[in-house]
DNA sequence: GGCAACCAGATTGTTAACAATCCCGTTGCC
DNA sequence: GGCAACGGGATTGTTAACAATCTGGTTGCC
């Protein structure tokens, strides 16, 4: 569930990097919110310098800010960030599909449309938070499969800062049915072994998130 | 000359986290090296807090290693990670040359066919360390002109990764001039303002380099 | 001679106290 | 009343000492 990036530090820092992501995510610490150092060591029980580092790594991670002397805050993304983030993904996410359908299997075939049906059934039950944990699922699948770790690496990284929007995408309406729709696409040409043209149907499946993105703006400012 | 990656942490951590980088790029640190912190204390006279924090960013860059009590080391970059490298270079430049192609304006055009007479002089001249430079210009131009911040944050961390590589590749016989017609070729169709074209000539030039790379290993297997 | 337990030096991990900086309410003056 | 200097409290930055762990060589026994 938590993001398993980089190597170990040590265990206590471990820790506090996982919780506080953990809690950016879930929205527990609201975008713009400081992290007084104190509440940290207080909340998770560690030293103050396992804090420190901790702050430090998730700085670097790019979800949390700091000023000197002014302490950490939770880094808010704004829209034409979420926009940029998506287009990154888009490529890099298009060339693990490049990837994976060359090197997939007929075993791996099997368990992605296995994917594709259950992300099928979230969508005729209306039910958003399965749709979104089965999307993540099939897009990790293709990553794994790809066997990229430079990729991987680079997708953990930008997940991480844009996962708040994520929830959000799957809430338009009409929009599970059309990822649901693309998803199929993707699935279908990896398992065809074409690399140039699973890599197209990712790429597009992923620019029409920045559009759904873009559409989710739309909405907030008429309201 | 310094890569300019992340916000700033404190001063002190940010000179060691520069000299120590600067040091691997120049190969003065030799890939598997140990890192001991008393020598970095003594070698950049900073504090031990400070070299501690220095050696957690640079893990976290992935440009060195750490074991639990068994201290850093310079991490070793396998032919086939400066491979994925290039590769996740590729579709991510390719990004920001579709994005430049669009953005750039006429004085934008201007500056950037200058770039590609000087790299003509270069291999003209046969210099090998100018050719390198300018060619790094050319792909930091493109970058820039794209706006993508995230994309540029990406290229920054990769660059870092594997510089180590690119001046060997310049050195193989008849690269230099190979590479010269790719970047001029990117050159014109940036400026040509069609960004699906623009993407493609960016990503042929960088799988190129792939090429090359391999090609690199074949030589040196062969003494 | 070979091998296992052991010990000293070196190296890293952790903690706690000290110093510097900033924020914000207060005071005194014009 | 408005404004600038001031000061206490809170928060972060830094340093130094202490504890834990690893490495490599040595000793003693079989």
């Amino acid at each position: 569930m938590t993001a398993g990036g980089g190597t170990a530090t040590t265990d206590a820092v471990a820790v506090v990097v996982s919780a506080v992501r953990d809690g950016i995510m879930q929205g527990r610490f609201a975008p713009g919110q400081r992290l007084p150092e104190a509440d940290l060591v207080a909340l998770y029980d560690a030293s103050r310098g396992a804090v420190r580092a901790a702050l430090a790594q998730l700085e670097n991670e790019g979800i949390v800010e700091r000023e000197r002397n002014r302490g950490a805050r939770v880094r808010p993304i704004s829209l034409q960030e979420a926009v940029e983030i998506t287009e990154a993904r888009a490529v890099v996410e298009g060339l693990c599909a490049a990837k994976a359908a060359v090197k997939a299997t007929a075993d791996d075939h099997r368990k992605l449309r296995e994917l594709g049906v259950e992300l099928a059934a979230t969508v005729e039950n209306s039910d958003v938070v399965a749709y979104s944990q089965v999307n993540q699922q099939i897009h990790r699948a293709i990553r794994d499969l790809s066997g990229h770790e430079t990729a991987g690496r680079m997708l953990d990284r930008l997940r991480t800062q844009s996962v708040r929007y994520h929830y959000t995408v799957a809430l338009l309406p009409g929009r599970p049915s059309v990822g649901l729709q693309e998803h199929l696409e993707v699935i279908e040409t990896v398992c065809a072994g074409d690399p140039d043209v699973a890599e197209q149907r990712m790429r597009a499946h992923l620019l029409s998130v920045v559009d759904a993105l873009h559409q989710l703006d739309a909405n907030l400012h008429q309201w």
